[in-house]
DNA sequence: TCTTGATTTAAACGAACGTTTGATTAAAAT
DNA sequence: ATTTTAATCAAACGTTCGTTTAAATCAAGA
């Protein structure tokens, strides 16, 4: 079965994007790659913006659906005591599910979207914004039940904490790979990641909350230590 | 005092790339803006990419060598015995210094170095990689005097984890800005965004440790509880 | 079979890009 | 005063870009 002329060049389009960036890869880059005209982008898109476009809601709106289902799911089973490790599972898996995906280029759109986070284009970011809405509120009321000891502020800035954090790993950009110490560590070990990347999450959400944030210099009381056990 | 044209060229273009990115801000752009010729930008850099690369040179170098001098204070201060809170902020620091100097263009340069972690450009990450590594390893062997109970391994990760959530802050792209309920949060109010997030890191940093990363569904006992404690 | 609408195609469009050139000016050295 | 070096300038170079056009091809429906 042959896809479609506007699935093979969604598909290849992505696979160009993750690689080189949207402003690396030209509509020519792509037909080329993806064997279809250079005008079909433009006849079955209207323009290179609304190829971007199409390919993001493509991926998030399923991906965010997942993560909503997730979450019911939880409270169908836990009801208001739900365990912040399986919360922020909830919200973490759907994406490395997609990253796990390296058949049909969902590993590839991780990579994209993490890149996009942090891009200056600001149209883009409000599509991707409006996108997201609906999952990102439905798990802060989520966070505020399980957290309730933060204040709403405080909540807002852990679940921007955790989002950026996840936009970094997303990405894949390892700025670390330069330590020589770790060649072994496999940046590509999903699970290993998703499972390490938890643990730290849920230490961080749960920090402990500081009224003045004033302190500059060697302070021990802010700081609580938490025994490191393992299993 | 008059600046020369290197480095009106260099402030400029730093402005711009912060605001719109690499490859959308064009030299004319940059040339126009900084009321100088077109040609000498080729003249006193060479290319376009030569002076993307100064224009790093000339914040990662002092930055990284303030984080290397802040860590040898604490280092002859506290020995062997600093806390994690401190050696977090001797790393935050510098960067969260320059993303406060919104006179000399530091802020934009931060926001831009933000942006370039999750960039999809290789030899621009090579470089920046470069100016890195003297200041990652002595961070590295710094934390893991502090936290002696994470293997290699787990340390090179949640360093990892670090320098992508500032990654993130320092790009400053609000993914979150969407949720109605913290319009009142300013996220340009740098201190207290440092205060929340050291508070944030070192709870990671010190999460406990798994062994066996193979749990998908519900298991509390992982989850470690801390206090959330105000003062 | 003829027609109609949807797709594909080759070719071209104008605009913007990084870079280079050769002349011109300014400053410093002899 | 003359030469030499450094810096600036307007203009153009060759490419590449996203987009458009108009003809060609294809797939049914009448």
């Amino acid at each position: 079965m042959a896809k479609d002329t506007k699935d093979i060049i969604l598909d290849t389009a992505e696979k160009l994007f993750a690689k080189q960036g949207f402003n690396n890869t030209s509509l020519r880059n792509i037909t080329t790659e993806a064997d279809v005209n250079l005008a079909s982008v433009n006849y079955h898109f209207g323009s290179k913006d609304a190829l971007i476009q199409k390919l993001f809601e493509r991926r998030i709106i399923p991906m965010n659906e997942q993560r909503i289902s997730k979450l019911e799911q939880l409270e169908q089973k836990y009801g208001d005591h739900i365990a912040l490790e399986n919360l922020i599972d909830a919200f973490m898996e759907p994406a490395m599910e997609l990253s796990r995906d390296t058949q049909k280029g969902g590993a590839l759109f991780i990579k994209l979207l993490g890149r996009t986070y942090t891009d200056p284009s600001s149209e883009l970011h409000d599509a991707i914004r409006q996108l997201y809405a609906p999952a990102i509120e439905r798990f802060r009321d989520a966070f505020a039940r399980v957290l309730p000891e933060l204040t709403p502020d405080e909540l807002y800035w852990r679940m921007h904490f955790m989002v950026g954090l996840l936009a970094y790993l997303m990405a894949g950009t390892d700025m670390m790979r330069l330590i020589a110490s770790c060649k072994l560590c496999d940046p590509l070990d999903t699970d290993a990641l998703i499972a390490r990347a938890r643990m730290f999450l849920v230490a961080g959400m749960q920090a402990p909350v500081i009224e003045q944030p004033d302190n500059t210099d060697q302070n021990e009381s802010t700081t609580r230590r938490v025994d490191s056990v393992a299993g």
